[in-house]
DNA sequence: CCGACGTCCTGCTAGC
DNA sequence: TGCTAGCAGGACGTCG
């Protein structure tokens, strides 16, 4: 679902409608989906319904960060640490601001009333994939990020790229999947990433040249940024912000083109499953070196 | 350290 | 037309 172009279509259509907005009173927040950690540890589900209920009411969205796939929402209020509603969108999670008089999508987790009643910031996960934390402090939210999280792809130094692959043999589709190595790629980027630079997504992360890693870490910015530019992929599920779908569908150049011809080489893009991960891997063997 | 595989869920679609 | 198996953009845990 939502990779990091995805997400950041939605923090940048979310944030105008909500930095500086106040939330009036939780609505309805889903047990099962949410999670909190303050001092006691972590609480879950009905513990945490309880605590974001009686803290969110009042408090105003004072920054909306994101992280990868990861959204940090912050709020004003007991400085020096400012409490923080974290959102993952999973694979089919939706969000975003709307009339509170629009009617409910199904599977709707969350809803928080904001200002006057207008509006609602709504989060919808058929799949319930998705995650809510709260955390009512900074040192929550920095422990929960440096343990799950890497830079973000976006803005990732070329050195802590050439760093993070030196350190493992692992194949370069897994180490780009890795959350904790870079943030933000998914399964469409990464054999897009990956074809865009001609390596093989089977070959060692170890292995690279220099020309190589530098193919790979441009790739890496250039696929993100041309897909934010678009709106993001919309496969199945993902609509942006404003429910609509987004245009870098029609760019791909390897995912879910097995069998079509190379837009490089007119040879015929390959498909595995049942390695990397068992996911889904799409590549194409005449321009991307190794495998 | 690494890869393979199972798990959490629901909904859509390809194929019989 | 109708049913069902399989598959899906993520992330985490366990096992060998």
């Amino acid at each position: 679902m939502p990779e990091l172009p995805e997400v950041e279509t939605i923090v940048r259509g979310i944030r105008p409608a909500i930095v500086g907005r106040r939330i009036d009173r939780v609505i309805y927040a889903a047990a099962s989906m949410i999670r909190c950690d303050d001092a006691n540890g972590s609480c879950e589900h009905d513990e945490a319904v309880g605590r974001i209920t009686a803290v969110l009411a009042g408090r105003q969205v004072r920054q909306l960060d994101r992280v990868g796939k990861w959204m940090f929402f912050r709020l004003e209020g007991s400085l020096p640490s400012p409490d923080t509603l974290v959102i993952h969108l999973g694979m089919t999670g939706r969000l975003g601001v709307v009339p509170a008089s629009r009617d409910l999508p199904p599977h709707c987790h969350l809803r928080l009333a904001l200002d006057d009643g207008q509006e609602e910031l709504r989060f919808a996960d058929p799949r319930r994939f998705g995650e809510l934390h709260f955390f009512d402090a900074d040192r929550f939210r920095n422990a929960f990020e440096s343990d799950r999280l890497g830079p973000d792809a976006i803005g990732l130094r070329r050195s802590r790229l050439a760093a993070a692959l030196a350190r493992t043999g692992r194949r370069l589709k897994v180490v780009l999947l890795d959350q904790r190595v870079i943030a933000g790629i998914g399964n469409i980027y990464a054999d897009e990433i990956l074809f865009a630079a001609r390596l093989s997504p089977f070959r060692p992360a170890d292995s690279l040249d220099a020309a190589e890693l530098h193919r790979l870490h441009a790739a890496i910015g250039s696929v993100l940024r041309r897909a934010i530019r678009h709106q993001g992929t919309s496969i199945r599920d993902y609509v942006t912000s404003h429910g609509l779908p987004g245009e870098f569908q029609n760019q791909l150049s390897v995912y879910g083109r097995v069998n079509l011809p190379c837009r490089r080489c007119t040879q015929p893009i390959q498909l595995a499953t049942t390695a990397v991960t068992g996911r889904s891997t799409y590549w194409c063997p005449t321009c991307q070196e190794g495998g």
